[in-house]
DNA sequence: AACGAATTCAACCGCGCGAGT
DNA sequence: CACTCGCGCGGTTGAATTCGT
């Protein structure tokens, strides 16, 4: 079966997203929500498929976003998240309240990768040698553009104050960073890397959550939009995989 | 100042999965 | 049970930006 791709159709528009075209699918989604994205377009009066409306909302456009830099902390559970868990930018983006999973993979692919790549290259490694600080001013320009540039959606938080995301996603953060400290601390990020024997250990282990408790869960600020159960599963074996890492840690002590 | 190289990140693409019929 | 549809995910691309020479 092959499915026509979604916007095929012509007359959908493609790239960047003006501001105007910003303000429109964020003004319907406030009114209407977002239940059916193939009919979003259409019913908002934007010339784009469903798939790029999402995309765009999820990524940029929803007020629960934080952006800017990356903190070390974030950076530090970034790491771990993606050693216990490989690439999966979704289920990591759920551990980290205000980041998508596009952002995540970004960073990933152009600081952190490179970061641990050097970092392991040679063991008592410096930083990576980063080629330039971190460009503020791309961050500050995607703040403030006037043009199809980001945060050009007005009356939305998308330009949170450093401190007002801190306030609004500290507590998760910093409950989920010292869970993370917990298990061995951010340099050793090695000690992470699943191999065999842990899979053996973890899953021969009696999977009783009430054994775990689940409080990790608790911890965890879980997407407020997405209560699914699936994500409680996910939330399951994330804490199976960082108690698990507690326990690996506590045994090399 | 101008140019090319390097880097960043928003957006696109294709696939798999689950729900609905 | 088979099929269709829509959503979500991960990988990739390419324009914009920044830096070094």
């Amino acid at each position: 079966m092959v499915r026509a791709p979604c916007c095929e159709q012509t007359g959908i528009k493609r790239g960047p997203w003006t501001a105007e075209e910003d303000m429109t699918l964020v003004a319907h989604i406030e009114q209407h929500g977002h239940s059916n994205w193939r009919a979003l377009p259409k019913q908002a009066g934007l010339l784009r498929c469903g798939k790029s409306c999402r995309l765009r909302w999820i990524n940029y456009l929803r007020p629960d976003i934080k952006r800017g830099n990356f903190t070390s902390e974030e950076e530090d559970a970034i790491i771990q998240l993606h050693a216990m868990l490989g690439n999966r930018w979704s289920t990591i983006a759920a551990r980290l309240p205000g980041r998508t999973d596009n952002e995540i993979k970004n960073v990933w692919n152009t600081h952190l990768k490179k970061r641990l790549d050097s970092s392991s290259s040679k063991t008592s490694g410096q930083a990576a040698p980063k080629r330039k600080a971190k460009k503020p001013a791309v961050v500050a320009s995607a703040l403030e553009g006037p043009t199809s540039k980001p945060a050009s959606s007005p009356g939305h938080s998308l330009s949170m104050s450093p401190e007002q995301s801190l306030s609004t996603s500290s507590a998760t953060d910093y409950s989920m960073t010292s869970s993370l400290e917990n298990t061995g601390s951010s340099s050793s990020w090695e000690e992470f890397q699943i191999d065999d024997s842990f899979w053996s250990e973890t899953l021969g282990m009696s999977v009783d959550s009430s054994s775990f408790g689940m409080e990790t869960c608790d911890t965890f600020s879980v997407d407020s939009a997405s209560p699914s159960s699936s994500n409680d599963e996910m939330d399951f074996w994330v804490t199976l995989f960082m108690q698990a890492g507690d326990m690996q840690s506590l045994s090399q002590i």
